[in-house]
DNA sequence: TTGCGCTTGTGATATAAGGCACACACTACG
DNA sequence: CGTAGTGTGTGCCTTATATCACAAGCGCAA
């Protein structure tokens, strides 16, 4: 009697997805940007998922908590699907970051070419050290910690990218969450956790090698 | 009749562990290593579990796939769970790691300091760049890509970290399962896979980021 | 030595993620 | 215009992961 307790029409609704299913989106937009590139204009779930080594219906259930996107019984439009994914994940637009720690690493991170062509843009950095602040790091010039605050809201930086060493960093990042930081990358080996509604991810590649180790032991 | 199908005596046995339970340890290690530091010498689950934003029953949950380690009624002894996890891990011996790729990123790895304190030496560097092939990075000679077989088995190498462009990546790690390596650290900005037996981990900021900006608009 | 309080270890249960398989929709071709 | 072939979208079932909740074991105190 009741209303269909299914899923109704959900394009884009902000229903709520796993997050491991959003965790998997930017894997499909960056094959279909290879398809694309390729001057492929159709794929099916099948060829999608042979090349990421999934199930076929897994891309198709993942999809499908945003809307349809195939024709049945016509497979996909590579760059519809690709355009139509990049709007989901909010990938068309430019993401304002700042980077918090300009040490060795975070100097890596600034010189990165990897995040400009992606869409995110270091726009700021910060440190404690007062022999680097003031200073300018490849074009990028470095604030005082206490000027977080204003500097995220004048510039409208949404994200932040923590490289301070593993002591200082909860400090750093709950100092980013009171600023209005919505996520935060993390490269410091701490086991990160911001408060709220306020996303983390943390880069550890010593934990992931600590983890592998395992089955190395013979 | 038969033989109680339960798990029987487990200490370390090779009986398959989820791999989201193995992944976990190193995150106990690192804070079991903050307690000892500090000179406590006993933890609860409970506490263990509020350091780390989990339920207590999960760590004891993931513990009991390795044996027993608390004393019912009177917590964990900080220093052995330590040195028990360690050794679990594999993590009571140095492992030799290769790089290949001595670009921008790959000269960052050899000269990030976290590697070697948690047990990881990175003896050897590959390029493909001829320029590069012959010159001593940080102490680390630079072989070509060719002489990798031979080095990683004369040097017993048993872990690979890929910095190279994401078109070469997926030769480049190819290569080093042909050689014998057991794990793969992929800096590469690709969906890598590795065949048979051989474990990968992707470390890929960018994507990390790609998916935060989903929960980011608003 | 006995009993109480406490925390582990774990079977049972709940929740979440993944895969199967088929109805339905669309295209193409005769 | 009808029919055959193909691949999507999705309900349902399976498998994996997390949580609950309690019996068993330990230490301390009287």
């Amino acid at each position: 009697m009741a209303i269909s307790p299914a899923r109704t029409n959900r394009t884009t609704d902000p229903m709520d997805v796993p997050d491991v299913v959003v965790e998997r989106l930017p894997l499909y937009v960056r094959v279909l940007a290879s398809f694309e590139e390729r001057g492929i204009e159709r794929v099916s779930s099948e060829q999608l998922g042979s090349q990421l080594h999934m199930t076929p219906a897994q891309i198709r259930k993942d999809l499908s908590y945003f809307g349809r996107f195939g024709k049945q019984g016509r497979d996909y439009n590579v760059k519809a699907l690709a355009l139509r994914l990049r709007e989901i994940l909010g990938l068309d637009r430019t993401w304002n970051a700042c980077l918090v720690g300009v040490g060795r690493l975070g100097r890596a991170i600034i010189s990165y070419p990897g995040f400009a062509p992606e869409g995110f843009k270091i726009v700021s950095a910060f440190d404690m050290n007062p022999a680097v602040v003031g200073t300018t790091v490849d074009g990028i010039s470095v604030d005082a910690i206490s000027e977080i605050k204003p500097v995220v809201e004048r510039l409208g930086i949404a994200i932040g990218i923590v490289a301070v060493p593993a002591t200082a960093a909860q400090q750093v990042i709950d100092c980013l969450v009171e600023a209005g930081i919505g996520a935060i990358l993390n490269y410091a080996p701490i086991s990160a956790h911001a408060p709220g509604k306020v996303k983390i991810k943390n880069i550890d590649p010593v934990m992931s090698l600590q983890s592998m180790t395992y089955y190395l032991k013979t």
